[in-house]
DNA sequence: TTCAAAATACCGGATTCACGGGATTGTTGA
DNA sequence: TCAACAATCCCGTGAATCCGGTATTTTGAA
Protein backbone atom coordinates (compact mmCIF):
# COMPACT_ATOMS: atom_id res chain seq x y z
CA UNK A 1 0.00 0.00 0.00
CA UNK A 2 1.18 3.42 -0.80
CA UNK A 3 -0.52 5.84 0.89
CA UNK A 4 0.82 8.53 -1.79
CA UNK A 5 -1.17 7.21 -4.65
CA UNK A 6 -4.42 9.27 -4.83
CA UNK A 7 -6.94 6.77 -5.05
CA UNK A 8 -5.75 5.69 -1.01
CA UNK A 9 -5.58 9.39 0.26
CA UNK A 10 -7.47 10.00 3.35
CA UNK A 11 -10.26 12.15 2.38
CA UNK A 12 -10.56 15.03 4.89
CA UNK A 13 -13.36 17.80 5.32
CA UNK A 14 -12.59 20.41 7.51
CA UNK A 15 -16.00 22.67 9.38
CA UNK A 16 -14.10 25.76 10.93
CA UNK A 17 -16.01 29.54 10.80
CA UNK A 18 -12.81 31.31 11.13
CA UNK A 19 -11.21 31.72 7.65
CA UNK A 20 -7.81 31.87 8.02
CA UNK A 21 -7.22 28.71 10.61
CA UNK A 22 -9.80 27.06 8.03
CA UNK A 23 -7.19 27.83 5.16
CA UNK A 24 -4.40 27.73 6.99
CA UNK A 25 -5.50 23.78 8.41
CA UNK A 26 -7.16 23.09 5.27
CA UNK A 27 -3.94 23.86 3.29
CA UNK A 28 -1.64 21.74 5.50
CA UNK A 29 -3.55 19.37 5.14
CA UNK A 30 -3.82 18.99 1.76
CA UNK A 31 -0.19 19.51 1.39
CA UNK A 32 0.46 16.44 3.53
CA UNK A 33 1.33 13.27 1.44
CA UNK A 34 -1.52 10.74 1.64
CA UNK A 35 -4.16 13.19 2.48
CA UNK A 36 -6.57 14.82 0.58
CA UNK A 37 -9.06 17.76 1.86
CA UNK A 38 -11.66 17.32 -0.26
CA UNK A 39 -13.79 20.28 1.12
CA UNK A 40 -13.48 23.07 3.86
CA UNK A 41 -16.72 24.47 5.04
CA UNK A 42 -17.50 27.94 6.88
CA UNK A 43 -20.34 25.73 8.72
CA UNK A 44 -22.08 22.69 9.97
CA UNK A 45 -25.13 23.56 7.83
CA UNK A 46 -22.90 23.55 4.68
CA UNK A 47 -21.15 20.33 5.67
CA UNK A 48 -24.37 18.80 6.22
CA UNK A 49 -25.49 19.59 2.85
CA UNK A 50 -23.03 18.15 1.31
CA UNK A 51 -23.11 14.99 2.99
CA UNK A 52 -26.54 14.52 1.33
CA UNK A 53 -25.49 14.12 -2.18
CA UNK A 54 -21.30 13.20 -1.92
CA UNK A 55 -19.74 10.50 -0.13
CA UNK A 56 -18.71 11.10 3.28
CA UNK A 57 -15.21 11.77 3.78
CA UNK A 58 -12.98 9.49 6.30
CA UNK A 59 -12.52 12.21 8.43
CA UNK A 60 -14.14 15.34 9.58
CA UNK A 61 -11.43 18.18 11.67
CA UNK A 62 -14.34 20.32 12.71
CA UNK A 63 -14.47 23.64 15.54
CA UNK A 64 -16.51 22.89 18.15
CA UNK A 65 -17.95 26.51 18.55
CA UNK A 66 -19.76 26.86 15.32
CA UNK A 67 -22.41 30.05 14.87
CA UNK A 68 -25.60 28.61 13.90
CA UNK A 69 -25.51 24.45 14.58
CA UNK A 70 -23.16 23.97 16.73
CA UNK A 71 -20.16 21.80 16.73
CA UNK A 72 -21.83 19.17 19.38
CA UNK A 73 -24.80 19.01 17.33
CA UNK A 74 -23.43 19.31 14.21
CA UNK A 75 -21.40 16.27 14.83
CA UNK A 76 -24.64 14.57 16.40
CA UNK A 77 -26.15 14.70 12.96
CA UNK A 78 -23.49 13.74 11.23
CA UNK A 79 -22.72 10.59 12.74
CA UNK A 80 -26.43 9.75 12.55
CA UNK A 81 -26.03 10.06 8.65
CA UNK A 82 -22.50 8.88 8.17
CA UNK A 83 -21.38 6.75 11.42
CA UNK A 84 -18.03 5.33 10.01
CA UNK A 85 -16.66 9.12 9.79
CA UNK A 86 -14.26 10.02 12.33
CA UNK A 87 -14.86 13.45 13.39
CA UNK A 88 -12.17 15.31 15.49
CA UNK A 89 -13.11 18.03 17.69
CA UNK A 90 -10.93 21.49 17.75
CA UNK A 91 -11.34 23.94 20.48
CA UNK A 92 -9.65 26.39 21.80
CA UNK A 93 -11.23 26.04 25.34
CA UNK A 94 -11.60 23.11 27.60
CA UNK A 95 -15.26 23.35 28.38
CA UNK A 96 -16.04 20.00 31.04
CA UNK A 97 -19.86 20.25 29.36
CA UNK A 98 -18.83 20.32 25.85
CA UNK A 99 -16.35 17.78 26.32
CA UNK A 100 -18.60 15.41 27.93
CA UNK A 101 -21.22 16.23 24.98
CA UNK A 102 -19.10 16.16 22.45
CA UNK A 103 -17.93 12.07 24.35
CA UNK A 104 -21.60 11.59 23.90
CA UNK A 105 -22.11 12.19 20.39
CA UNK A 106 -19.28 10.32 19.03
CA UNK A 107 -16.20 12.12 18.86
CA UNK A 108 -13.15 10.38 17.76
CA UNK A 109 -10.91 12.79 18.81
CA UNK A 110 -10.34 16.24 20.77
CA UNK A 111 -7.92 18.67 20.09
CA UNK A 112 -6.99 21.97 21.14
CA UNK A 113 -6.64 24.73 18.32
CA UNK A 114 -3.29 25.48 19.21
CA UNK A 115 -2.20 21.94 18.38
CA UNK A 116 1.17 21.85 16.20
CA UNK A 117 1.02 20.66 12.41
CA UNK A 118 2.18 17.63 13.40
CA UNK A 119 0.05 16.81 16.15
CA UNK A 120 -2.99 17.27 13.62
CA UNK A 121 -1.63 15.48 11.26
CA UNK A 122 -0.40 12.64 13.52
CA UNK A 123 -4.32 12.52 15.05
CA UNK A 124 -5.53 12.01 11.60
CA UNK A 125 -3.67 8.64 11.24
CA UNK A 126 -4.79 7.91 14.88
CA UNK A 127 -8.00 8.14 14.21
CA UNK A 128 -7.78 5.70 11.19
CA UNK A 129 -5.58 3.50 13.15
CA UNK A 130 -8.72 3.10 15.48
CA UNK A 131 -7.40 5.61 18.22
CA UNK A 132 -8.51 8.48 20.08
CA UNK A 133 -6.17 11.04 19.99
CA UNK A 134 -7.14 13.42 23.09
CA UNK A 135 -5.28 16.59 23.87
CA UNK A 136 -3.66 15.57 27.32
CA UNK A 137 -5.12 18.89 28.77
CA UNK A 138 -8.39 17.75 27.59
CA UNK A 139 -7.97 13.93 28.54
CA UNK A 140 -7.26 15.29 32.00
CA UNK A 141 -10.65 16.65 32.23
CA UNK A 142 -12.36 13.73 31.02
CA UNK A 143 -10.43 11.00 33.53
CA UNK A 144 -11.53 13.78 36.51
CA UNK A 145 -14.98 13.54 35.49
CA UNK A 146 -14.85 9.30 34.84
CA UNK A 147 -13.86 9.07 38.22
CA UNK A 148 -16.13 11.19 40.00
CA UNK A 149 -19.22 9.27 38.19
CA UNK A 150 -17.64 6.24 39.88
CA UNK A 151 -19.35 6.59 43.29
CA UNK A 152 -17.17 4.94 45.76
CA UNK A 153 -19.90 1.96 46.50
CA UNK A 154 -21.31 2.49 49.40
CA UNK A 155 -20.86 -0.09 52.38
CA UNK A 156 -24.18 -0.89 54.48
CA UNK A 157 -23.26 -4.36 55.55
CA UNK A 158 -25.67 -6.00 53.45
CA UNK A 159 -25.30 -9.82 53.51
CA UNK A 160 -25.24 -12.05 50.30
CA UNK A 161 -28.74 -13.34 50.68
CA UNK A 162 -29.60 -9.69 51.63
CA UNK A 163 -28.11 -8.20 48.05
CA UNK A 164 -29.43 -11.54 46.20
CA UNK A 165 -32.89 -9.91 46.93
CA UNK A 166 -32.15 -6.61 46.86
CA UNK A 167 -30.81 -7.40 43.25
CA UNK A 168 -34.57 -9.51 42.79
CA UNK A 169 -35.49 -6.42 44.34
CA UNK A 170 -34.33 -4.35 41.37
CA UNK A 171 -35.47 -6.36 38.70
CA UNK A 172 -39.09 -5.80 39.87
CA UNK A 173 -40.11 -8.95 41.73
CA UNK A 174 -42.73 -9.37 44.02
CA UNK A 175 -42.19 -10.94 47.84
CA UNK A 176 -43.64 -13.46 46.20
CA UNK A 177 -42.05 -13.61 43.05
CA UNK A 178 -38.69 -13.73 45.09
CA UNK A 179 -39.84 -16.50 47.23
CA UNK A 180 -40.72 -19.08 44.39
CA UNK A 181 -37.28 -17.57 42.18
CA UNK A 182 -35.28 -18.62 45.58
CA UNK A 183 -37.63 -21.46 46.88
CA UNK A 184 -37.72 -19.95 49.99
CA UNK A 185 -41.42 -18.77 52.54
CA UNK A 186 -42.44 -15.27 52.03
CA UNK A 187 -42.10 -14.90 55.34
CA UNK A 188 -38.22 -15.23 54.75
CA UNK A 189 -38.22 -12.80 51.98
CA UNK A 190 -40.17 -10.33 54.04
CA UNK A 191 -37.58 -10.76 56.91
CA UNK A 192 -34.83 -10.37 54.40
CA UNK A 193 -36.46 -7.00 53.03
CA UNK A 194 -36.73 -5.64 56.60
CA UNK A 195 -33.54 -6.19 57.47
CA UNK A 196 -32.27 -4.43 54.15
CA UNK A 197 -34.61 -1.58 54.94
CA UNK A 198 -33.29 -1.30 58.02
CA UNK A 199 -29.50 -1.25 56.86
CA UNK A 200 -30.08 0.67 53.93
CA UNK A 201 -31.99 3.19 56.16
CA UNK A 202 -35.43 3.41 53.68
CA UNK A 203 -38.87 2.03 54.34
CA UNK A 204 -39.84 1.10 51.09
CA UNK A 205 -39.25 -1.11 47.71
CA UNK A 206 -38.60 1.85 45.92
CA UNK A 207 -36.15 3.70 48.27
CA UNK A 208 -34.29 0.28 48.55
CA UNK A 209 -34.09 0.52 44.68
CA UNK A 210 -33.06 4.08 44.28
CA UNK A 211 -30.14 3.35 47.16
CA UNK A 212 -28.82 0.81 45.40
CA UNK A 213 -28.79 2.23 42.05
CA UNK A 214 -27.22 5.94 43.39
CA UNK A 215 -24.48 3.91 45.92
CA UNK A 216 -23.84 0.97 43.51
CA UNK A 217 -24.75 -1.92 45.40
CA UNK A 218 -25.14 -3.92 42.78
CA UNK B 1 13.74 28.65 36.16
CA UNK B 2 15.96 26.17 34.95
CA UNK B 3 14.89 22.63 34.98
CA UNK B 4 18.54 21.50 34.43
CA UNK B 5 18.95 22.85 37.21
CA UNK B 6 19.15 19.64 40.08
CA UNK B 7 16.83 20.59 42.56
CA UNK B 8 14.91 21.89 40.33
CA UNK B 9 14.49 18.40 38.52
CA UNK B 10 11.09 15.70 38.36
CA UNK B 11 11.73 13.36 41.18
CA UNK B 12 10.51 10.10 39.35
CA UNK B 13 10.23 6.49 40.29
CA UNK B 14 9.65 3.13 38.20
CA UNK B 15 7.49 0.50 39.21
CA UNK B 16 7.58 -2.70 36.87
CA UNK B 17 8.83 -6.29 37.33
CA UNK B 18 10.59 -6.73 34.19
CA UNK B 19 14.57 -6.23 34.92
CA UNK B 20 15.69 -5.23 31.22
CA UNK B 21 12.75 -3.27 30.51
CA UNK B 22 12.73 -1.36 34.56
CA UNK B 23 16.79 -0.53 33.66
CA UNK B 24 15.80 0.63 30.41
CA UNK B 25 13.36 3.45 31.38
CA UNK B 26 15.47 3.98 34.63
CA UNK B 27 18.21 5.01 32.34
CA UNK B 28 16.02 7.00 30.22
CA UNK B 29 14.66 8.95 32.43
CA UNK B 30 17.30 9.31 34.74
CA UNK B 31 19.55 10.81 31.45
CA UNK B 32 16.98 13.48 30.44
CA UNK B 33 17.82 17.06 31.65
CA UNK B 34 15.34 17.75 34.38
CA UNK B 35 14.48 14.49 35.49
CA UNK B 36 16.08 12.37 38.51
CA UNK B 37 14.87 9.01 38.38
CA UNK B 38 15.42 8.18 42.45
CA UNK B 39 14.34 4.86 42.65
CA UNK B 40 13.41 1.97 40.27
CA UNK B 41 11.02 -0.82 42.40
CA UNK B 42 10.25 -4.13 40.92
CA UNK B 43 6.94 -4.44 43.02
CA UNK B 44 4.54 -2.22 44.86
CA UNK B 45 5.47 -3.52 48.06
CA UNK B 46 8.99 -2.02 48.04
CA UNK B 47 7.60 1.30 46.79
CA UNK B 48 4.69 1.53 49.50
CA UNK B 49 7.41 0.64 51.94
CA UNK B 50 9.92 3.54 50.43
CA UNK B 51 6.72 5.65 50.71
CA UNK B 52 6.33 5.26 54.11
CA UNK B 53 10.15 7.13 55.22
CA UNK B 54 10.77 8.80 52.20
CA UNK B 55 9.56 11.69 50.22
CA UNK B 56 7.00 10.74 47.35
CA UNK B 57 8.16 11.71 43.68
CA UNK B 58 6.31 14.08 41.61
CA UNK B 59 5.59 11.44 38.88
CA UNK B 60 5.64 7.29 39.05
CA UNK B 61 5.53 5.32 36.18
CA UNK B 62 4.32 1.74 37.08
CA UNK B 63 3.53 -1.37 34.95
CA UNK B 64 -0.14 -2.24 35.38
CA UNK B 65 0.53 -5.74 35.75
CA UNK B 66 2.87 -6.87 38.16
CA UNK B 67 3.02 -9.42 40.51
CA UNK B 68 1.66 -9.26 44.54
CA UNK B 69 -0.15 -6.14 44.43
CA UNK B 70 -0.87 -4.87 41.23
CA UNK B 71 -0.72 -1.93 39.47
CA UNK B 72 -4.65 -0.95 39.86
CA UNK B 73 -3.71 -1.93 43.83
CA UNK B 74 -1.01 -0.65 44.21
CA UNK B 75 -1.87 3.14 42.21
CA UNK B 76 -4.81 2.86 44.93
CA UNK B 77 -2.43 2.98 47.78
CA UNK B 78 0.00 5.40 46.39
CA UNK B 79 -3.06 7.95 46.02
CA UNK B 80 -3.62 7.22 49.61
CA UNK B 81 -0.72 8.06 50.65
CA UNK B 82 0.36 10.97 48.33
CA UNK B 83 -2.37 12.23 46.74
CA UNK B 84 -0.10 14.92 44.71
CA UNK B 85 2.18 12.41 43.00
CA UNK B 86 1.10 11.69 39.36
CA UNK B 87 1.26 8.17 38.24
CA UNK B 88 1.44 7.00 34.77
CA UNK B 89 0.35 3.49 34.17
CA UNK B 90 1.88 1.22 31.38
CA UNK B 91 0.39 -1.46 29.98
CA UNK B 92 1.09 -3.55 27.44
CA UNK B 93 -2.76 -5.03 26.74
CA UNK B 94 -5.78 -2.28 26.58
CA UNK B 95 -8.31 -4.55 28.89
CA UNK B 96 -11.17 -2.37 29.41
CA UNK B 97 -11.88 -3.33 32.70
CA UNK B 98 -7.63 -2.64 33.99
CA UNK B 99 -8.26 1.05 31.97
CA UNK B 100 -11.55 1.41 34.39
CA UNK B 101 -9.99 0.45 37.49
CA UNK B 102 -7.16 2.71 37.09
CA UNK B 103 -8.91 5.59 36.04
CA UNK B 104 -11.45 4.98 38.70
CA UNK B 105 -8.22 4.59 40.99
CA UNK B 106 -6.44 8.65 39.94
CA UNK B 107 -4.44 7.38 37.18
CA UNK B 108 -3.00 10.15 35.61
CA UNK B 109 -1.90 8.76 32.52
CA UNK B 110 -2.08 5.71 30.74
CA UNK B 111 0.60 4.96 28.01
CA UNK B 112 1.54 1.51 25.93
CA UNK B 113 4.58 0.07 27.25
CA UNK B 114 5.72 -0.09 23.44
CA UNK B 115 5.67 3.71 23.67
CA UNK B 116 8.84 6.03 22.23
CA UNK B 117 10.77 7.08 24.59
CA UNK B 118 10.03 11.24 23.61
CA UNK B 119 6.53 10.32 24.42
CA UNK B 120 7.30 8.81 27.53
CA UNK B 121 9.54 11.56 28.42
CA UNK B 122 6.47 14.17 27.04
CA UNK B 123 3.88 12.34 29.00
CA UNK B 124 5.95 12.83 31.96
CA UNK B 125 6.03 17.14 31.51
CA UNK B 126 2.31 17.06 30.60
CA UNK B 127 1.07 15.24 33.89
CA UNK B 128 3.29 18.05 35.46
CA UNK B 129 1.23 20.60 33.89
CA UNK B 130 -1.80 19.34 34.10
CA UNK B 131 -2.43 16.86 31.71
CA UNK B 132 -3.38 13.88 31.52
CA UNK B 133 -0.98 12.10 28.63
CA UNK B 134 -3.72 9.04 27.12
CA UNK B 135 -2.30 6.77 24.32
CA UNK B 136 -5.03 6.78 21.31
CA UNK B 137 -5.90 3.26 21.42
CA UNK B 138 -7.01 3.43 25.29
CA UNK B 139 -8.52 6.63 24.82
CA UNK B 140 -10.80 5.35 22.11
CA UNK B 141 -11.82 2.90 25.12
CA UNK B 142 -12.32 5.07 27.59
CA UNK B 143 -14.53 7.04 25.01
CA UNK B 144 -16.12 4.22 24.05
CA UNK B 145 -17.05 3.63 27.86
CA UNK B 146 -18.18 6.83 28.45
CA UNK B 147 -20.35 7.07 25.35
CA UNK B 148 -21.87 3.61 26.50
CA UNK B 149 -22.50 4.91 30.19
CA UNK B 150 -24.10 7.87 28.62
CA UNK B 151 -27.63 5.86 27.61
CA UNK B 152 -29.93 7.64 25.33
CA UNK B 153 -32.54 8.67 27.49
CA UNK B 154 -35.29 6.58 26.66
CA UNK B 155 -38.61 7.93 25.80
CA UNK B 156 -41.85 6.82 26.93
CA UNK B 157 -44.40 9.94 26.25
CA UNK B 158 -44.22 10.90 29.98
CA UNK B 159 -45.93 14.28 30.13
CA UNK B 160 -44.56 16.57 32.54
CA UNK B 161 -46.85 15.81 35.20
CA UNK B 162 -45.99 12.13 35.20
CA UNK B 163 -42.03 12.87 34.79
CA UNK B 164 -42.70 15.18 37.64
CA UNK B 165 -44.26 12.26 39.74
CA UNK B 166 -41.84 9.99 38.73
CA UNK B 167 -38.84 11.83 40.41
CA UNK B 168 -40.98 11.70 43.79
CA UNK B 169 -41.51 8.36 43.55
CA UNK B 170 -37.85 8.01 43.29
CA UNK B 171 -37.22 9.92 46.09
CA UNK B 172 -39.21 7.81 47.72
CA UNK B 173 -42.45 9.69 48.82
CA UNK B 174 -45.36 7.56 49.14
CA UNK B 175 -48.70 8.64 46.73
CA UNK B 176 -49.74 10.48 49.90
CA UNK B 177 -47.19 12.59 50.39
CA UNK B 178 -47.14 13.34 46.41
CA UNK B 179 -50.56 14.50 46.68
CA UNK B 180 -49.88 16.58 50.14
CA UNK B 181 -46.47 18.05 48.05
CA UNK B 182 -48.20 18.72 44.51
CA UNK B 183 -51.65 19.72 46.36
CA UNK B 184 -53.52 17.57 44.54
CA UNK B 185 -56.02 14.05 45.74
CA UNK B 186 -54.55 10.86 46.25
CA UNK B 187 -56.54 9.85 43.89
CA UNK B 188 -55.28 12.32 41.21
CA UNK B 189 -51.55 10.80 41.85
CA UNK B 190 -52.56 7.33 42.03
CA UNK B 191 -53.87 8.25 38.28
CA UNK B 192 -50.67 9.40 37.21
CA UNK B 193 -48.84 6.61 38.81
CA UNK B 194 -50.86 3.71 36.74
CA UNK B 195 -50.80 6.06 33.30
CA UNK B 196 -46.67 6.03 34.18
CA UNK B 197 -46.86 2.02 34.74
CA UNK B 198 -48.15 1.67 31.52
CA UNK B 199 -46.10 4.19 29.26
CA UNK B 200 -42.96 2.27 31.19
CA UNK B 201 -44.61 -1.30 31.24
CA UNK B 202 -43.96 -1.82 34.83
CA UNK B 203 -45.86 -2.80 37.13
CA UNK B 204 -44.70 -1.74 40.86
CA UNK B 205 -43.19 1.63 42.00
CA UNK B 206 -39.42 -0.46 42.21
CA UNK B 207 -39.66 -0.93 39.09
CA UNK B 208 -40.40 2.24 37.96
CA UNK B 209 -37.34 3.31 39.91
CA UNK B 210 -35.48 0.92 38.42
CA UNK B 211 -36.53 1.91 34.90
CA UNK B 212 -36.12 5.45 35.44
CA UNK B 213 -32.65 4.99 36.26
CA UNK B 214 -31.51 2.61 33.93
CA UNK B 215 -32.47 4.80 31.00
CA UNK B 216 -31.83 8.19 32.52
CA UNK B 217 -35.31 9.54 33.08
CA UNK B 218 -34.65 11.92 35.19
C1' DT C 1 -63.15 27.32 16.99
C1' DT C 2 -62.94 22.66 17.61
C1' DC C 3 -61.14 18.60 19.25
C1' DA C 4 -57.82 15.59 21.34
C1' DA C 5 -54.71 15.15 24.85
C1' DA C 6 -53.37 16.12 29.49
C1' DA C 7 -54.46 16.81 34.05
C1' DT C 8 -57.56 16.36 37.38
C1' DA C 9 -60.82 13.67 40.55
C1' DC C 10 -63.29 9.55 42.37
C1' DC C 11 -64.68 4.34 43.52
C1' DG C 12 -63.97 -0.59 44.99
C1' DG C 13 -61.82 -4.76 45.42
C1' DA C 14 -57.89 -7.73 45.45
C1' DT C 15 -53.27 -7.77 46.54
C1' DT C 16 -49.05 -6.49 48.45
C1' DC C 17 -46.29 -4.00 51.82
C1' DA C 18 -44.33 -2.40 56.15
C1' DC C 19 -43.31 -3.68 60.45
C1' DG C 20 -44.13 -5.31 64.99
C1' DG C 21 -43.41 -9.57 67.23
C1' DG C 22 -41.22 -14.57 68.05
C1' DA C 23 -38.52 -18.78 66.70
C1' DT C 24 -35.16 -22.39 64.83
C1' DT C 25 -31.08 -23.87 62.57
C1' DG C 26 -26.24 -23.63 61.17
C1' DT C 27 -21.54 -21.46 61.02
C1' DT C 28 -17.91 -19.02 62.85
C1' DG C 29 -14.83 -16.62 65.54
C1' DA C 30 -13.45 -15.33 70.20
C1' DT D 1 -17.70 -23.56 74.44
C1' DC D 2 -20.47 -19.80 73.73
C1' DA D 3 -21.92 -15.56 71.69
C1' DA D 4 -22.85 -13.51 67.35
C1' DC D 5 -24.56 -13.64 63.08
C1' DA D 6 -26.71 -15.38 58.87
C1' DA D 7 -30.42 -17.61 57.07
C1' DT D 8 -34.55 -19.65 57.54
C1' DC D 9 -39.65 -19.71 58.93
C1' DC D 10 -44.14 -18.02 61.00
C1' DC D 11 -48.13 -14.57 62.37
C1' DG D 12 -51.14 -10.41 62.30
C1' DT D 13 -52.58 -5.73 61.46
C1' DG D 14 -53.13 -1.54 59.22
C1' DA D 15 -51.52 0.94 55.48
C1' DA D 16 -50.40 1.31 50.81
C1' DT D 17 -50.52 -0.63 46.41
C1' DC D 18 -52.33 -2.07 41.82
C1' DC D 19 -55.88 -2.09 38.53
C1' DG D 20 -60.29 -2.00 36.52
C1' DG D 21 -63.38 1.48 35.72
C1' DT D 22 -65.82 6.58 35.04
C1' DA D 23 -65.82 11.53 34.61
C1' DT D 24 -64.71 16.63 34.62
C1' DT D 25 -61.86 20.56 33.53
C1' DT D 26 -57.76 22.71 31.23
C1' DT D 27 -55.00 23.31 27.61
C1' DG D 28 -52.70 23.20 23.33
C1' DA D 29 -52.61 22.35 18.63
C1' DA D 30 -55.05 21.96 14.25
Amino acid sequence: MNPSRDDHAITLWVIEDNDTYRNTIAALLGSTEGMRCTHAFGSCEEALKALEDEFAPEIILMDIGLPGISGIEGLARIKAISPSTGVIMLTVFDDEKQIFEAICSGASGYLLKSAEPHVIIGAVRQVLGGGAPIDARIARKVLDMFSRLSVPMGEYGLTGREKEILRLIVDGLTAKGIAERLFLSFHTVDTHVKNIYTKLQVHSRSGAVAKAFKERLL
